[in-house]
DNA sequence: CCTACCGATCGGTAGG
DNA sequence: CCTACCGATCGGTAGG
């Protein structure tokens, strides 16, 4: 039970610390602002972070390793190339929706991580790139897709995706899964999708 | 003459900063690190500009009105609506990777600009998306592209073209008119242009 | 888990 | 008397 409640007492350091670096940004937000939000005083979060830093890097290394996962695991399940890769678009995109803030907070604020936490993510990166490009070359060698360039095409469907932490606006017209089909469609067209493969999308 | 040289340490100045703001942040660059780097010392700066904040608004301004100008008057030439969408996402490609280090900085440290200035930023912005989604709507109504939705279809190409931000590497393989290129066709194929309209492209 | 406090740093401005 | 700068220093705030 102890366990439970440093991590509870983590999760909730975390959640007000992204709220207001997403708010204020990175050296806009104090600790004390932090700690005020939680009714404690600065040392508190010090039993819990090494450091200001440290708290960043919590903040966006889980979400990039949603990220991955969420194409990967697309990638890996049955399926034609065109379901893998709507589904993985679709994953993907909700992920981003969902960890808006944690996703602008890394986006912005990456050069404040140390040496060491901006090396573990730049890994995860690659291998987000990797497996997407991957999952593109498999549908263009099975004449499921028609790419001119597979890298560019990999870097653009995920440029793509990720700018919607620019725009989505959580009271706006368009649900999660409402955007996620959408961004999912523009991927599938711009790999050329061929009718036959898209026709056994379910 | 003398305003010539005034405007010219006005660039000099903002050439350090902007790179000094991608390479170390805003909050991890002082003044005299800038200054630094021209041979003077910081009093100089505020001869220029009133605030490191300034600094900041200068650097990014005149970029999103590059961005802006580029699909703009693309729009307004003549030509069919996938010859002008083509020349607007092929020049606005253009722009972010010429201005990458303006474009990067923009988007991390918009927290840290005045109201005012953000005002002005957003503005255009806002006329940006509309430009670009007027041009996408009269496509649709000509039958030349079939959208399933106009506005997010903007964001959707807006996200790929300002990505390219962060992956763009000056000694990589691509040519900038190669990857301007290379978006641009993503870019038709996520509006669904039809044969007809591209093959009237030049 | 707090009070109290440090060593260091920084944007901005004074006088000359 | 001004423009264009420098050496030195201030008020205020950051992380720890």
């Amino acid at each position: 039970m102890r366990d439970e409640i440093t991590a509870y007492k983590r999760e909730r350091i975390l959640e007000e610390a992204v709220k207001l670096f997403y708010e204020r940004g990175f050296s806009g937000t104090t600790l004390d602002d932090i700690a005020g939000k939680l009714g404690v005083t600065k040392p508190f979060i010090y039993t819990h972070f090494r450091s200001k830093v440290e708290l960043l890097e919590a903040i966006c290394r889980p979400t990039i390793e949603m990220s991955l996962n969420a194409i990967a695991r697309a990638a890996e399940e049955p399926g034609t190339p065109a379901e893998r890769l709507y589904n993985g678009i679709a994953n993907f995109t909700k992920v981003i929706l969902q960890r808006q803030a944690n996703i602008a907070v890394y986006f912005r604020e990456e050069k404040h991580m140390s040496e060491a936490g901006l090396a573990e993510i730049n890994a995860l990166r690659k291998r987000f790139d990797r497996v997407l490009s991957e999952l593109l070359q498999e549908g263009a060698n099975a004449g499921a897709f028609r790419i001119a360039d597979i890298r560019v095409a990999a870097l653009a469907i995920g440029g793509m995706v990720s700018w919607a932490y620019t725009w989505y606006q959580p009271e706006g017209r368009l649900s999660f899964d409402e955007i996620a089909d959408k961004l999912a469609q523009f991927g599938l067209h711009m790999v050329d999708a061929q009718p036959a493969a898209l026709a056994a999308r379910p």
